[in-house]
DNA sequence: CGAGAACCGTAACGTACGGTACGGTAGTGG
DNA sequence: CCACTACCGTACCGTACGTTACGGTTCTCG
């Protein structure tokens, strides 16, 4: 038995209950809000009584289920020990490429597509849960590597969150956006090395040392 | 009287139709994709039967608006006669600044989360829609105006569109997707300005030419 | 003025789907 | 064996909302 209202996301879920977040999210993938609660009963071959008794009602179900996925992401952490420009560029390439396959995944795109449907909800907003898995965990994980990199005298700003945002933008782009509008752009494992590659260099261009002219102005 | 199925937007619509979507862009503003038919008549001050005789159902309404709508982005054309560095850094500069203030509308944030909602259907995509009118249209604008700097020297780039996507990513970085997700972000006119001459200042610090460093990787 | 079109307001219809109830089965514990 | 729990499958209920129908008003045109 299971309180229908919990808000950290993985505790306290037993295997049987991640199957069903499982045929969600599938169904999801597949049919975008419109799945009929009747139609992840049958898919995870359990009965809606089961459901509304584990997640009290849709929107439990459903938060239940993004709350799960976003407890899952988890991207590579950096040792910041023996920290040179090879190593901190190399992190910042790993980050991008994560990134750019998160956001390039049929699941991101299923849970990104939801959560923006019910942003600005008043109660469980999908968007924020999202919002505070996705692009702000994203910026407290990068953070700390500007950090050591601008202690280490290999990147000069003055604003780590402004630092963090453009490297943001120079490795997302227009990607997101066009892929959650239907764009069937679907980047391959080469380019998105590609892409991360060249958004790194960008980033140094603009934030590494000895690079005066091209200093942000904050 | 007007065919239900219209394919480019503002043709052939009366200022009552007008009317009439304008009212259904406040309600989808207030209220997300959960707008009814009764509601937008009641807004609107006309029947029901007029909605469904003029747009079909309640999907050609909605496509009706956001195509309207659409047909409306227009963004500052630029002369390019008489380009210099100066000027060049000023079109991109109120490029910049007219497309954050656009992606940070109420209307705009409104039309993309229904457009979103809905990407992916068969039929009457309208992430399609606001796809074609939004992020691609922008694209087709800026790059003549990017061309013809490269022509004058005052850029270096092989290909015109990732020189336009990382410009695309400098500008908009995070903003679109916060607030699709519900973040309360509203930048203000003055924060979109130094925002729109940073990411100015980046990129030309990127592609302006006399700076081989920065050269793009493709 | 009369006929008809266009439209408003509202009542009515049909149904899809969220939510509940209930009978049946398997397992568990005493 | 009995009581109990947890669950499946399905039938059922209530309602919101898309869609249609219709009576009444205004306007246009002859």
């Amino acid at each position: 038995m299971q309180s229908a209202l919990e808000i950290s996301g993985d505790e306290e879920l037993t295997e049987r209950q991640k199957d069903v977040l499982n045929a969600v999210l599938r169904l999801l993938v597949e049919e975008g809000d419109r799945l009929t609660m009747t139609a992840v009963a049958r898919r995870a071959s359990c009965s809606k009584e089961t459901l509304y008794k584990w997640f009290g009602d849709r929107d439990g179900l459903l938060t239940a289920m993004v709350q799960w996925q976003a407890s899952k992401v988890r991207v590579a952490q950096v040792d910041r020990s023996r920290l040179d420009k090879s190593s901190l560029s190399a992190s910042l390439e790993r980050y991008a490429s994560d990134w750019l396959h998160v956001i390039s995944s049929d699941t991101s795109i299923a849970l990104n597509r939801v959560a923006i449907a019910h942003a600005g909800e008043e109660k469980r907003n999908l968007g924020a849960i999202v919002l505070e898995n996705g692009r702000l965990a994203m910026g407290r994980r990068l953070k700390p590597v500007l950090l050591a990199g601008r202690d280490a005298g290999l990147l000069e700003f003055d604003d780590a969150e402004q630092a963090f945002r453009t490297f943001f933008g120079l490795v997302a782009r227009d990607v997101q956006i066009r892929l959650l509008l239907g764009d069937r752009l679907k980047p391959t494992d080469a380019e998105i090395g590609q892409d991360a590659a060249d958004a790194t260099r960008q980033f140094l261009a603009l934030y590494g040392a000895r690079n005066g002219a091209a200093k942000s102005g904050l």
